[in-house]
DNA sequence: GCCAACGTTGGC
DNA sequence: GCCAACGTTGGC
């Protein structure tokens, strides 16, 4: 039996990599590069092929706006240097959210108090829950 | 192995 | 620009 699909949260500055950016790269999608921390590394090689993330811009905006998918499972990140344990994987934008999230929103919706995006503030890579999930999609106008 | 100092992230 | 949270480094 396949494994169930898990969902993710990719933290991004927009005015380095923004949602516009990853939209603009199509269906090839481009590499999730730049993670330097133990705790993302992990979830990046937790990801599976089909799983699904949302499109995070921390700093500038400050909301969720996106969903992409993990279109290459982890490989190693070709901007680290030779040697070094980081590693990437391959994403793509499925579809933009109808009303951006934002981080106020979560804070304020109540069922949203637990996600690593309010618990572990600088984590860039994070896993999202199920309920979250479904919870932001609508928030977002997904359905 | 502990912990102080320092650097970085990211919200405000 | 400030600062809280947290990770990393290095002296002991």
């Amino acid at each position: 039996m396949r494994p169930a699909k898990r969902y993710w949260l990719f933290k991004s500055e927009p005015n380095k990599w923004s949602w516009d950016m990853q939209k603009a790269r199509g269906p090839k999608g481009t590499f999730w590069d730049g993670v330097r921390n133990h705790v993302a590394k992990k979830n990046l090689m937790t990801m599976k092929l089909g799983d699904q993330g949302f499109f995070y811009h921390s700093n500038e905006g400050k909301e969720i706006v996106g969903v992409v998918e993990v279109i290459r499972e982890a490989y190693p990140d070709p901007t680290a240097e030779a040697g070094d344990p980081w590693v990437v994987v391959d994403i793509k934008a499925v579809r933009p959210l109808l009303r951006p999230v934002t981080l106020a929103q979560v804070r304020a919706d109540g069922r949203l108090d637990n996600m690593a995006l309010i618990k572990a503030v600088r984590l860039s890579v994070q896993p999202v829950t199920k309920a979250e999930w479904q919870i932001i999609s609508e928030l977002g106008g997904l359905r």
